[in-house]
Formats: structure tokens, C-alpha cells, sequence
DNA sequence: TGTACATCAGTGAACGCGCGTTCACTGATGTAC
DNA sequence: TGTACATCAGTGAACGCGCGTTCACTGATGTAC
């Protein structure tokens, strides 16, 4: 009654300063912890502090703060890919083309299906949510070495069409084929019908799925 | 107040007669028009003209009635699967086994993905409703000539292994590798990042992934 | 063939819940002079 | 440096909705004698 404005437990000012960014970070966390449908704007706001229809400034409906949170899984499973590729290339490659831009479509194959077992949630996130090709360079999407999943596997295929492993007249998306791939072997393991593979059955598979994608591109 | 109980609208009978498959039907016409997260249970009693709770006579929980939507949702794909089998194959082969076995493995895949793409609906709630592989021989899965989809995956893989085409080393768990390539392209064309895809590029590249799982197995 | 009776498939009412979204508003904040 | 003011990030209250699930019940139905 001091005429002073309600200042909201656990915050020192009336704005709160980054709103957006909390929210997203919120939605980031549910998404971990349920997937897509568990990206609720209400719960949002209670973990920002703030109440429900703040969300309002920041985001149209929820729709919107679903797709944010989309891209942000999406950069999460760049960083996923882009940390085996690092992994498995090391500083250098052996100095043969052909047998490193194998190893690092491997390894970008093997970083998605790392990705999509530790990270469930965020995996159907990213990549069950309906989008458009067209968006798929989006720099919301990028992880932090710039690029996005799609754009790490697209540099692996080129990569393969200058070592001269992958003719010319096959390189056009040739992104599609090898996506569907590993993306089909994410989804039954996580989600499907093969969720019961043990770890070991589920690394196997990895591995027999990208000698599939190597001899067939 | 005659002293008779009231009959709903729509029923002559105390009695529905076929209850739970009434439920079932009305659950299957849910997912498919919008996939596992539309079965609802309360929808479900009110298309059958009947109280809410009268579900729990024939399922325990919602997710009882999912799970056998699911089922139905996979023996319909097997359906698919099968009448793409069969129009390719014909009456008979062309004689030659390999050549056969490689036209049937192809028609499973189009049918597969021809259902997905008819039918993303009922194809999700098939698909994406976790279970376990040891289920996936359950009558309730099967279509009208009595396989569910992974046993009709199977045979076609029987069939290259006896043509001579696959070695025996590798038949073990083929299923997963050439299910995960088109399962992975269904999804990614239905409900990820492909979603806004041409039709024709959508053929196209059902033909070259299977191609891929051709060349690779 | 007739009758008594147990079963169990349904009813009717209610519960607690949490969601997304809209409304009219308030006053802290940054900016222009 | 000080002051007036417009902006707009938040509040507070409420809406309508539909869900899954539980309770105590009723009486049509099929069965056993």
C-alpha cells in the first residue's frame, strides 16, 4: 500500500530483463524432460515467476514458443553432431579424402543417433515438430560452430562428392537419404516399436545402418 | 417412469452389443484424423452414444484404448504394405528368384510409405506409439492375410537371404536397417523438417532411398 | 416351459485439474527536450 | 542535470473448455434349476 508496485518473490525489479530468454529456457527444459507436448506456456510463466499472460509480449501463442524451442533443439543436436565429427577427425585427417569424408559422415550419422538416445525429448523436439525444408538454415538452428544439422550434413556429402566417392549426378539431395536413415533408427528406437533394444543392439544397429548408408548412397 | 430404464437415442437396447469395438472404431477414426494425441476417451464414448465411464467396462485407461488403436493402426498398414506386395508381384514372378525378392522388398517399402502418406495419422499412432519388438507378431497387429508389418518385412528379407542376394551373415536384424530408411523419410515427410516437400520429390526420393537400402543391405 | 436369481453392462453425477487466452489496468523505465 | 512524458512489460482476475477418472447405483440379460 506504499504505492510502490508489487515486485513478484525472487525478482528485485518490475521488468524482469530477459522474459523471453527464460521462457525459452523453460520451454528448453520441459522439452528435455517430456518432448514436444510437454512444452506448456502456462508452466513456462511459473518458472519465469512472472504471471500467465506475460508470455503474451514475447510470443504469440503458444505455437510460437514451441517452435523457438524447436530451434533451440535443433542447435543442441548441431553441437551433438559437430562434437563426434571433432571427436573422430581430430586436429587433422589421415591425408586420404575419400577415407575421411567416410569418417566424418559416420560420425555426423553416429553424433545424430548419440543425440537423439541422451537426448530424447529434445530430438522429437527438434525434428518432429512440422517445418519446412526452406528453414532448415535458419541460424536460430545453428549450434555454436554456425551451422545447422542439416547444413553439417550437407558439408559431409560434399565433402564426399570432392573426394570423388559420391558421383556428381547422385550428390542432389542425397541429404534426404541419409537423413531418413539414421532419423528412422532414432525415432523406432526411441519412440517406436524397437524401443526395448538394449544399448548394445541399438549401438549395433548404428553401426550396420551407417555401412547401409555408405555402400547405398 | 414407466419403470423401464431409458434407452440413449441411437440404441434400441439396454445393451450396446459391441461396445468395445464401437470404442475401438470410434478411436481409429480419431487417430486418423489426427494422430495418437487425438484418441480421446471421452470422444470416444460420446461417438458410441454412450456415459464416459462405461469406457472402463472394456479398457482400463486411455491408454489401454491407444494401445489397441495401435494395433489396429498396424494391421492397416499391413494392409498397405500387402496390396503394393501384390499388385507388383502379380500372380507369379518373373521366374528369376533375385529378381522377385528384390521387386517384393521394394513393394513392401512403397507400401509402407504410401501408407504413411495417405495415412499420417493412423502411420503415426502405428509407429509412434512406444512398444516393444517381441509384440510385433501379435495377431491383433495383423492384416487380412494374417502378418503384421514386421513379418511381412521379414519374409521379403527370407526371400533375398533364399535368392542368394543377402549373405546369411548379414540377415540377421536386416529388418531394422531397411525399416529405419523409410520409416525415417515417413516421418521426416509427415511430420518433420521435409514436411513441405513436393509430392514428386517425395516419390523421388522414396525411390533412391530405396535404392540406397537395395544397394546396402 | 416357467421361474428365481446373480451378473455385470450400463447410468447419472461429480471430482479436481490445468490448459490457452483475453480483458482492462498500472506504473517502472527510457527518452526527448 | 532536471523534468515531462509516452511506452510497453508486466499485473490481477477471469473465461470457457474438456479431459480422465471415481462413486454408488440400476435393472436388462443369460443361466441354472
Amino acid at each position: 500500500m506504499s504505492g510502490q508496485l508489487e515486485v513478484p518473490p525472487g525478482r528485485t525489479t518490475y521488468r524482469h530483463g530477459d522474459l523471453r530468454g527464460a521462457l525459452l529456457a523453460a520451454g528448453v527444459e520441459m522439452a528435455e524432460a517430456g518432448g514436444p507436448d510437454a512444452v506448456v506456456l502456462r508452466e513456462a510463466t511459473r518458472r519465469a515467476g512472472v504471471t500467465p499472460n506475460a508470455a503474451y509480449r514475447h510470443f504469440a501463442d503458444r505455437g510460437a514458443l514451441l517452435r523457438a524451442v524447436s530451434d533451440v533443439a535443433q542447435a543442441r543436436a548441431a553441437d551433438a553432431m559437430e562434437a563426434e565429427v571433432s571427436a573422430v577427425t581430430g586436429a587433422r585427417g589421415t591425408g586420404d579424402a575419400a577415407t575421411d569424408a567416410r569418417a566424418t559422415l559416420r560420425a555426423v550419422g553416429t553424433g545424430y543417433l548419440a543425440f537423439a538416445r541422451d537426448e530424447p525429448g529434445l530430438f522429437r523436439t527438434a525434428f518432429s515438430v512440422p517445418d519446412h525444408l526452406a528453414n532448415s538454415f535458419d541460424a536460430a538452428k545453428a549450434g555454436a560452430a554456425g551451422r545447422t544439422p542439416f547444413q553439417i550434413l550437407g558439408a559431409a556429402l560434399d565433402a564426399w562428392a570432392e573426394a570423388g566417392i559420391l558421383p556428381p549426378e547422385r550428390r542432389a539431395n542425397a541429404e534426404f537419404y541419409a537423413w531418413s536413415a539414421v532419423h528412422g533408427l532414432g525415432m523406432l528406437v526411441i519412440d517406436g516399436p524397437l524401443r526395448g533394444l538394449s544399448a548394445q543392439m541399438i549401438d549395433g544397429a548404428t553401426v550396420r545402418v551407417l555401412d547401409m548408408v555408405e555402400r547405398g548412397l
